[in-house]
DNA sequence: CTGAAAGCGCTAACAG
DNA sequence: CTGTTAGCGCTTTCAG
């Protein structure tokens, strides 16, 4: 049912006719209006709109030099604080006229070399990235060899513009909530720290924060995948005498499938073990019991990244920004003694 | 820590002259390599890797038309059933060598068109959109009239190409459940009709089997937005004499408030009174009760849609495709008679 | 199989 | 304030 097939497009010569001006003259009406005088620049406008006529941006990029586009590469979307990201990213973008191309790398180094790439032939002004590991990264010394805009996202690095939460301080509040509920064995649960510089990082936080309050050093425990549990080795964990009593994931998705994984095993939450999670996901408000978390706010994070890629852009600093994040204390995580926690607070009710 | 500024971008020129061929070969190394003598193509291409080089697609496209570029237009990613949609779409479209611009309007007509016209003017090979209605809409009567091709996700509409459920025939599905579970009083709640044409066929489909099974006819309870419960007209419908016995919402955002809205209330669910939502997302089997719910498949969605749109760029097609849907008999719809209900199997545990 | 030449749609210099 | 000219980087006839 489509009514016209390939409309020839009309271009600025046509208008500039139609206009009796000249084509510069008809740019310069969309491009620099203050420049018309505001009768022409009217009439201009006016032929324009009677022909439906946009100036095609890809004539105009390419002399010009700017396409009015960024680039966003995160590792999926089904991860909500990556959702998140993009729209906040994307209105900041939008606020300056500028459009988003987007692609996802599922935590995989070679995907993300190879959607870098992709993008970056689109001539992208710049680009925001949540890499796997942005020590030694080839995908980012080739960007900034390339003179390419670029900031990150929810990785944190003193080599790279970036705009993430305190992932050290976070773990540290979390270690700090939990020990405060009477815990002292805590083991710390992930994917593989390979694949997540945050991982890494809240894992540190963890251990620095465990030493510093003598409680019982942390162990790790590497699930396969960044966001679901490894039944077997949750179930290990479990049988180990000296069983820890709070379970902290690295993110919220792994979280909830650890305690999934622990009722399919038998074992209640908080009663038998705390778990928590990090992100801070609205979901974790509606589970029972109700997810304890750390807040790492994914709009905040992908609207700072943006305003800062924009500036770099636009004005050509490269400073980066710290992103605060917030304890949710989520009944998920009870005291070491009692049963379920006392009732916590969380911003959203479910 | 930029290392360099502003790098002088190398051109096919360069990369010919550094060679001793011609630009034209050096185009046809990248574009055409089954033209070239395989050691002059071989050449080409090791020169080219001494020197990064990689065609800009900008000058291509312009000079060839194709800018191997879709557009995608969602109402919000806050929801995971339009997250999974890009996810199914950006993964067909890269497969195909395409790159996705991405926008959202938040269901709002006059976002929707201003983001149509962004994207368009980066001149998009195609567009994936889900608008808030298709009928009338002057954004797809532009987009035809232009000749753009286009592939509606979510909307259902016979005068245009899309990729969807049958929303009638899941809500009929639904309503079906309900009923087998003994309510009769049903209400469908939903965010506003006017900006949602699948709650208007949810609406339709649910109404149409209540007349069938002879349930006493359904009331529609409109919230002012479409994700969140009005307090007051949760209070309101519970308050009315012959109240309903289940709560049909058009979508799990929005039955995730009203679940959440009626606890606050008193109200026990589903003791009190059931709730189904619709979309499947993965968080209602995590909630407790699991939240009763139709999958309608958001990654499958944005498949289909870009193998659709593709088809039609390439081939000239214009063939809908109506994915399949599939009922989710959680916990928060019980029996009438009794209080919870017996247990139900979900895909995901949790 | 390869090269020369023209031009996609637009805007930046430079004149006037 | 407006027009003329040139050319962004690439591909595509058309010749050889």
């Amino acid at each position: 049912m489509d009514s016209k097939r390939r409309k020839p497009p009309v271009s600025i010569l046509e208008i500039a006719r139609a206009a009796g001006v000249s084509p510069a003259t008809v740019s310069r009406a969309f491009n620099r209006p203050e420049l018309l005088n505001p009768a022409t620049r009217q009439h201009v406008m006016d032929v324009a709109g009677q022909h439906d006529f946009r100036p095609d941006r890809l004539g105009s990029s390419l002399r010009s030099g700017n396409t009015r586009t960024l680039g966003l590469v995160l590792p999926t979307l089904s991860n909500p604080v990556f959702a998140d990201c993009f729209e906040g990213a994307e209105a900041r973008a939008s606020q300056s006229g500028y459009s988003v191309m987007m692609t996802v790398t599922h935590y995989d180094p070679a995907l993300e070399a190879a959607a870098v790439h992709r993008l970056v032939g689109h001539r992208l002004e710049g680009l925001i990235l949540t890499v796997a590991n942005p020590r030694n990264s080839t995908i980012l010394k080739a960007l900034s060899h390339r003179g390419m805009a670029y900031v990150l996202a929810y990785n944190e690095s003193a080599a790279h513009t970036c705009a993430a939460v305190d992932n050290r301080a976070a773990a540290q509040d979390m270690v700090a909530h939990l020990a405060q509920l009477g815990h002292r064995r805590i083991a710390f649960l992930s994917g593989p720290l390979a694949l997540s510089d945050r991982a890494r990082s809240r894992l540190t936080g963890a251990r620095r924060t465990a030493r510093q309050l003598t409680l019982a050093p942390i162990t790790h425990y590497e699930m396969p995948t960044h966001t679901t549990a490894d039944k077997a080795l949750v179930a290990d964990l479990m049988r180990t005498p000296d069983r820890p009593s709070a379970l902290f994931c690295s993110n919220d998705l792994l979280a909830m499938d650890v305690i999934s994984t622990l009722k399919a095993l038998g074992h209640a939450v908080p009663e038998d073990i705390s778990v928590a999670g990090f992100d801070g996901i609205r979901y974790g408000a509606c589970m029972s019991p109700s997810l304890a978390s750390i807040e790492a706010p994914g709009f905040e994070i992908g609207r700072t990244a943006c305003h800062l890629l924009l500036q770099q852009i636009e004005h050509g600093g490269t400073r980066s920004e710290q992103v605060p994040h917030r304890l949710i204390a989520g009944a998920s995580a009870g005291t070491i003694t009692a049963g379920p926690a006392r009732r916590l607070s969380r911003k959203t009710s479910c």
